[in-house]
DNA sequence: TCAACCGTATTATACATATAATACAGTCAC
DNA sequence: GTGACTGTATTATATGTATAATACGGTTGA
C-alpha cells in the first residue's frame, strides 16, 4: 500500500497536483513499486482532509498517465515498467531542479553560494 | 526603470504572483534598487501580455508589503531599506529552497546527489 | 449470499484567478 | 493649460480548484 504518512498538504498548489507529485516522488524514491495497491479515494480522502473528487481527480489524471489502473468496484493499483520510472524521475528532477537553479541565478547567487545554501538547508 | 526583459510567463503558477517574485528577485540580485521607477500597470500588461487587472492586483500587494509606493496619477517607486532587502532575501532563499530540498530528500536522493544535480544544471 | 467496501458520476455552491470593457480624477512635461 | 499618461475603480464573464451531498453499480471476503 502507498504510503502517504510523510504527506502533508501545502498551500499555493493545487492539492490534486501535490498528490500526483506524492506519488510521483515515492516511485522514484523507490518506497512505491510496480503492483503496489492504492489506497481508495474514501480512505485517502479522509486521511488528508479533503473532498473525495479531489483525491479523484489526481487519480483520474494519475490513470491518463498510466501509472495506476483503476477497474470499478477494486482497488487501484501501480502499473509501472523502468521505462516509466525513469520518465518520471527525469520529469521531476530536470523541471524543478532547473525551476530553482534558474531562480537562484536570477537573484545574483554564483553556483558557489547556491550549492552552499543547499548543503546548508539539507540538515 | 525596473526591468522585465528577462521575465518569462509561466503556467503552473498565477501570473500576480510570478510578477511580485520577479520584482522580489531582482531586488535581491541588485538589479532594482531603492527609489527605482515601476513601469506603469499598462505598459508592463502590454509588455506581459496580460490584463492590466493583473498586473494591478500585483502591484497593489507588493504596495501592501511596502516594497513600493503609489501616488494616484504618478509612477510607483520601489522603497527599500537595508533591512527589507534583507527579509525578502531570506524570504526568497529559506522558503524555496527549502521546498525543492525536501522534495529531492523525498525522492531518496543523497545531499551529495542533489549537490551533484545542482552543480549539472547550472551551465 | 450479502454486507462492506470499491470506482465512478452528477449537481450545486463557493472562491481565486484572469480577462474585457470602461470610467474618473490626479500628475507631469510641453 | 492642455494632452498624454498615471493610479484607481467598477461591472461582467469565464475558467480552475475545492467542497458538499448524493447516487449507482461492480468487487470482494466472510
Amino acid at each position: 500500500m502507498l504510503s502517504f504518512e510523510q504527506f502533508d498538504l501545502q498551500d499555493g498548489s493545487p492539492i490534486y497536483l501535490q498528490i500526483i507529485r506524492h506519488v510521483k516522488q515515492s516511485i522514484v524514491a523507490g518506497s512505491a513499486e510496480n503492483g503496489d495497491e492504492m489506497p481508495s479515494r474514501r480512505v485517502l480522502s479522509a486521511l488528508l482532509g479533503v473532498n473525495p473528487n479531489t483525491v479523484q481527480k489526481a487519480y483520474r489524471m494519475l490513470e491518463e498517465e498510466g501509472i495506476i489502473e483503476s477497474r470499478s468496484g477494486a482497488k487501484s493499483y501501480l502499473v509501472l515498467d523502468a521505462e516509466k520510472v525513469q520518465r518520471i524521475r527525469e520529469e521531476l528532477l530536470e523541471n524543478d531542479v532547473q525551476a530553482i537553479v534558474t531562480a537562484l541565478k536570477r537573484m545574483g547567487l554564483s553556483k558557489r553560494e547556491a550549492i552552499s545554501l543547499v548543503d546548508k538547508l539539507w540538515e
